[in-house]
DNA sequence: GCCCAACGACTGCCTGAGCAACTATAACCG
DNA sequence: CGGTTATAGTTGCTCAGGCAGTCGTTGGGC
């Protein structure tokens, strides 16, 4: 009997999602020498790179995988151990700010360098340049086609975000 | 100032990691629409690969992205739910086997077309052949390099598998 | 100006999963 | 054979995160 599952397609998706299983093991462990995890790296890098480095409690969750509920609880966790802090949003009562503080930044730029290398050593400087080109431009069509934008609710992103980086919006 | 973030190796890992969580959510929505999570249907999926449709619990946890306790309490839920039962293994009394029921094989058989039509619309079929190869070329390098094995602790996994299909174990 | 709908953040509750501890069995070794 | 060590599975504890509900705030319709 013909295993239904050696289906190629089977196969591609197998590749995709253990290409991504295996990179997100080696940047945790990278990112655990640093205290920080994948979700704090992320929140943190996004504040980092935004004017202010600081981004609204709501944009900040339609920029991450998180939920709202989720931003609040590791916003939380990163103002306990001090890479962030809560500032009241002037024009809107209701809104508050995340701002990375010095620490926060500082731990980022320790993380940074390391981070990068991670990339080079697991990702991108597996390739010759123009087979990470075409990488890169499959990945993109894919991403484009199936990312969920519209289900996140993060309709009002910015188009060079989504351009220039990972608006991983997920939700179940 | 130029920033940081606009790196090309961060859009790299962004691509990627967009695709991942695209498609994930993409196949998690129709797996829901037949009542299983996407760690239950790789568990379900990998024993009906196997021979007898059936798996040592350390086996399936070497397997899957799971630990040891994830798959005693995973396939707790699906036998609750009537799509495993779990066997004594007759020649050692401290494994047992999971085993795919009749309703299990159904609930599969109901839910794979539709899973493999998925995989089409949003990931395979957006593509055309030359793209697709020369991306799934490119994944696997990457998954070669990055995929980790020898950390998961699954060093006894059979090499057809490896080459065949997704082995997804990652431990923190 | 007033009311009601929408919005932003937070909280209670629940689920899923990992780690470490534990039990029972197996295997090895003297 | 008896004791020590390794292995298979389960369970207690903990934590992260989602959903739904709450509260305060805002803004639009009249």
């Amino acid at each position: 009997m013909t295993n239904v599952f050696d289906d190629p397609r089977i196969t591609a998706v197998g590749l995709l999602f253990e290409a991504h299983a295996g990179l997100s093991a080696r940047f945790n462990a990278q990112l655990e020498e640093h205290g920080l995890s994948a979700v704090e790296f992320e929140v943190i890098t996004r504040l980092a790179r935004s004017p202010g480095n600081q981004l609204r409690m709501t944009d900040l969750a339609a920029q991450t995988s998180l939920s709202t509920s989720g931003v609040t609880r590791v916003v939380d966790r990163m103002e306990r151990d001090g890479l962030l802090t809560r500032r009241a949003c002037p024009n809107d009562r209701r809104s508050s700010y995340a701002v990375v503080t010095a620490a926060g930044m500082q731990r980022l730029n320790e993380t940074l360098p390391g981070h990068l290398q991670m990339i080079e050593q697991w990702f991108t400087g597996q390739l010759g340049p123009e087979a990470l080109a075409a990488l890169l431009d499959g990945l993109r069509r894919v991403r484009d086609a199936a990312h969920p934008c519209a289900t996140a609710g993060s309709d009002d992103v910015s188009p060079e975000q989504v351009a220039a980086t990972d608006n991983a919006t997920r939700r179940h």
